[in-house]
DNA sequence: GTGAAAGCGCTAACAT
DNA sequence: ATGTTAGCGCTTTCAC
């Protein structure tokens, strides 16, 4: 592809390639006439500025970087549409990573952006946030982990998400309640659990933690471990799932062995994905924005990018979830 | 963030920059000492290459766009998935673009990334390929859309599938068979069309034209149009649809009005997406591989663009689907 | 084996 | 209002 350059337009024009780059630029103090001349042969010859050399002169990019664990999960592509939104409209141009749940790829992944110089970085970590984020200075925005204070970071109010769970479960004559959760290391994970064990303490039923369990955020996990606890001595008659994934497991489970849903039992799930409210499915979850989310993140970066606000205003914005009822509880 | 240049070791290590920029890059003719001392020397600055800087004297960013109607389908993101993860493979960073089926987004976006100089272009185009692509030269390859001959694309044989979904449906006894269709100038809805009746020939069973509907790509247009085809007069016994999302929306209908699937009635859909092996969903339908397309799609493109194959050898893959047997059809 | 210097395409003083 | 010029950070001849 032989580009077309500022240069080329000034040569066929005859002026210098300054005024060519003021009349492109809508620089005032060119004549009329001139940027006419110049407009016309730019859309000619099928001009297009390079953006690299202009970023080189300028150390702006008008990109954006996203790092998320697997941009196929619903809940990370949901996210990553709202993010490449509002950075469209903004003029900004997306730059996606899917890390594959991997803290080496996204090392990797960081260190290009970093070389690539894209102006900002919204990032889910896989684990924990990794020191070489420090690299791209204040513009960083961290989501759906509550991250060191030293971040920007947009999360759900999970103590708040569990605690709704547990009322809900409780109001509907649900008396001794199961948590099925994911990672224990996961913080938000433990938040949910936290959140839960208030709400029952709240509505006066009983804290039984041999009906805690966890296991990853999958399905299957979901299954095994909703028999494990259904074949205890003491089987609960409700249960509360770190996500939905886990929920849908669940579910499964409780079906395959006859269990009525909602009837003998009743099950509340967590992110309220696409397909809970299938009329199938109809799974009761906790319900927060996720394109709120990646907007909002993408809207804290790219004010910080634009107005370069000083590292100490930190932004720490934590969404409030709800709860949505379905089919999965009786009402 | 002060940014480390190769100037900056040279200072430090006392030799000229050319020098640097040979070690950093690997060339031979260095010698093994100052090779080491400016690697150390980097690696204590912290140094980064700016990318792009170098793409201004190489004209190669390593980058490489994808643009998709819209990265929160499953469809789509399963397909991004595949793409970043092989990009990420061989070295390049993937610049995501969602374009809301929008084309005037597509055009304003493909315009921006033509000024970033990405690398090459996978383009899965909401409605027409734009002309713009041209300008990307043979970098570009067009998937899930059946382009003219003169772009390299990657699509399924919607054909057989087709024939497939008429095949299975004859073989579960299904004997009057309708076909609820997405947008009717869509060109792959009509060959998914073309080859049932093609298979419904085969297996003798009756072409009837008056089953044969059209509507947008939702499950709120399936539940209609499934709504519409059952209150006439002579309703099927099967339908085939345009996609799953489709065959979601006519389920619900058969199962609200009280049909049975599968006995009464059996339906089988297009795409497999995820949620279709849900046990409360078990919905038939015609498969093929999404990573494999978004991956085959990412080696063709990076096959011409390091090997800078001629304009003429272009590649025209097309997949083969095949049926995946569920509940929603009686076997 | 190493350095000097030109130039990729553009922007932004500084002149005129 | 327009032209000249010096870089931005890097790669790459061409000398030595």
């Amino acid at each position: 592809m032989g580009e077309v350059t500022i240069k080329d337009i000034a040569d066929v024009t005859g002026v210098s390639y300054a005024t060519v780059s003021r009349t492109l630029n809508n620089r005032s103090g060119v004549h009329g006439k001139t940027r006419d001349k110049i407009l016309k042969a730019a859309a000619e010859l099928g001009y297009h500025p390079n953006l690299q050399a202009r970023s080189l002169k300028t150390n702006r990019t008008y990109s954006l970087a996203l790092i998320v664990p697997d941009i196929s999960n619903p809940f990370f592509s949901d996210i990553a549409l709202a993010v490449n939104d509002y950075a469209y409209e903004r003029g900004y141009t997306t730059v996606l990573c899917s890390a594959n749940w991997d803290p080496e790829i996204e090392r990797r992944q960081l260190l290009q952006l970093l070389g690539q110089r894209v102006d900002g970085l919204i990032y889910k970590p896989s684990r924990n946030v990794l020191p070489e984020v420090e690299r791209f200075g204040s513009n960083c925005v961290i989501i759906s982990h509550l991250s060191e204070a030293s971040y920007d970071f947009i999360e759900v109010d999970n103590l708040k998400g569990g605690q709704l769970a547990a009322e809900h479960l409780a109001s509907c004559g649900y008396k001794r309640i199961a948590f099925i959760g994911g990672r224990e290391d996961s913080t938000s994970n433990g938040h949910r659990l936290t959140g839960m064990i208030r709400g029952l303490k709240k509505a006066g039923l009983e804290i039984d933690e041999s009906l805690y369990l966890y296991g990853p955020f999958s399905m299957v996990s979901g299954y095994k471990l909703t028999k494990q606890v259904m074949e205890s001595d003491n089987p609960p008659d409700g249960i509360f799932c770190g996500n939905d994934l886990i929920a849908l497991g669940a579910y499964e489970y409780l079906v395959e062995e006859g269990y009525r849903v909602p009837e003998d039992i009743g099950i509340v799930g967590y992110d309220d994905i696409s397909f809970c409210s299938l009329p199938q499915i109809q799974l009761t979850s906790v319900s927060f924005s996720r394109s709120q989310m990646g907007r909002q993140a993408a809207e804290i970066l790219i004010r910080k990018i634009e107005d370069g606000v000083e590292d100490d205003k930190l932004q720490h914005v934590i969404l409030q979830p709800k709860l949505v009822s379905r089919r999965s509880t009786r009402k």
